[in-house]
DNA sequence: TGACACGCTGCACTCCCTGCAACGTTGCAC
DNA sequence: GTGCAACGTTGCAGGGAGTGCAGCGTGTCA
């Protein structure tokens, strides 16, 4: 299901191969010079495609950085619809960002790199936030199906999934502090216990 | 102490007017045409300076809608800082974000008119993020000071730190939704119960 | 009142991003 | 295989954000 989107003739592959190309020359290329020496004619250079033809694969220069993999890439929001019904909603969000998380996880070094480059960059942090949350509104829907309640009239769906988002990124930030030791599914779970535990308050002092 | 800034010299009182006329003008402008459609250009010829000036007072166009008050408004860590010491950790960010939000509220329409700018502007939420909590490293090591902690080893005051953030996002979203009845001390005070009680799985279920 | 500080201005420049009109290749039906 | 349609790529022209720099005028302070 997920597998099939790879092989689909030459055209497709094609296209996908230019999209890889110009997000691993953009990783590269900022890892080497750091993310505001990197232009796009740079980019475009070293994948060897035309200026143009980047804004035709991506949005915006972060983008190419960001979210390498496409569109057809399955989001949190996905994840979480595809969880069984009768989880209770914390489960089944745990679950989806497991899913998520282990797909990342599947290049550390690249993930390595790009949090690497974030973290030098602070105006990057932001749009780290927007790239992937972008579905936050999504997955707070999400959340209000499972919970039976009303995206617009209750508070909890839009907290959750901002709650989560923000778990995420500081997910992100505490695996790259750790040298990427520690899996990410590990350093999620912690995040998320502390959270159902009510975010106790001072924990042991140490 | 806060209000000794405001008066010192004709020089400051006229910079400190040219921002507050670039803000407002951004603000109205952003209001009648949508975000997008609004140029520092037009900004400028409305507070009637030059191009140029605009970005010596703003580092981006996002900025002036953003956080239109200059750079001597408190910030989150400042309010934090100024908590009593024995206070609880959680209770000090209850009261630091009582303080932070009580100002925010001093202008209501234009807090509104903001917000309303925002929700029809998604590319802008994550500016929200980065600009209401440019100083979250700086809260996370607040935190990380009163609970004894180390920003870099612990993941509790970074996690805190992201969380809060998260819900002052959703107090503004949930304050816009309502209308501006609701005062936004008591919704992100609903926010902050929430968070304190461990995200209750399902909430009543409505 | 004279010298300095500093905010404002204009200009030239780089870069991001977009709309549009070709062009060449791929996919497909006959 | 041939012709046509779909589509990814390309080049170009242009608007808008943001920056560095040099000069000007006004507030500040000794």
């Amino acid at each position: 299901m997920i597998v099939a989107v790879a092989e689909r003739g030459l055209r497709e592959r094609k296209k996908a191969g230019t999209r890889e190309a110009l997000a691993a020359a953009t990783l590269q290329l900022a890892v080497e010079r750091g993310w505001e020496h990197v232009t796009v004619e740079a980019i475009t250079a070293a994948a060897d495609v035309s200026y143009r033809t980047f804004f035709n694969h991506f949005s915006a220069k972060e983008e190419a950085l960001l979210v390498p993999a496409g569109p057809d890439q399955p989001r949190l929001s996905a994840r979480l619809r595809a969880q069984p019904p009768g989880t209770a909603v914390l489960d089944a969000v745990r679950a989806a960002l497991h899913e998520e998380l282990a797909e990342l996880e599947r290049d550390p070094a690249a993930l390595r790199d790009r949090m690497t480059v974030v973290l030098a960059t602070p105006s990057l942090i932001p749009r780290l936030v927007e790239m992937g949350s972008a579905d936050e509104r999504e997955t707070a829907q999400a959340i209000a199906e499972r919970t039976g309640q009303d995206v617009e009239a209750d508070l909890y769906p839009a907290l959750l999934a901002a709650v989560v988002s923000a778990a995420v990124r500081v997910t992100l930030w505490r695996w790259q502090q750790l040298g990427g030791a520690t899996g990410l599914v590990t350093v999620v779970d912690e995040a998320l216990d502390a959270l159902a535990g009510g975010l106790p308050p001072p924990p042991p002092v140490a």
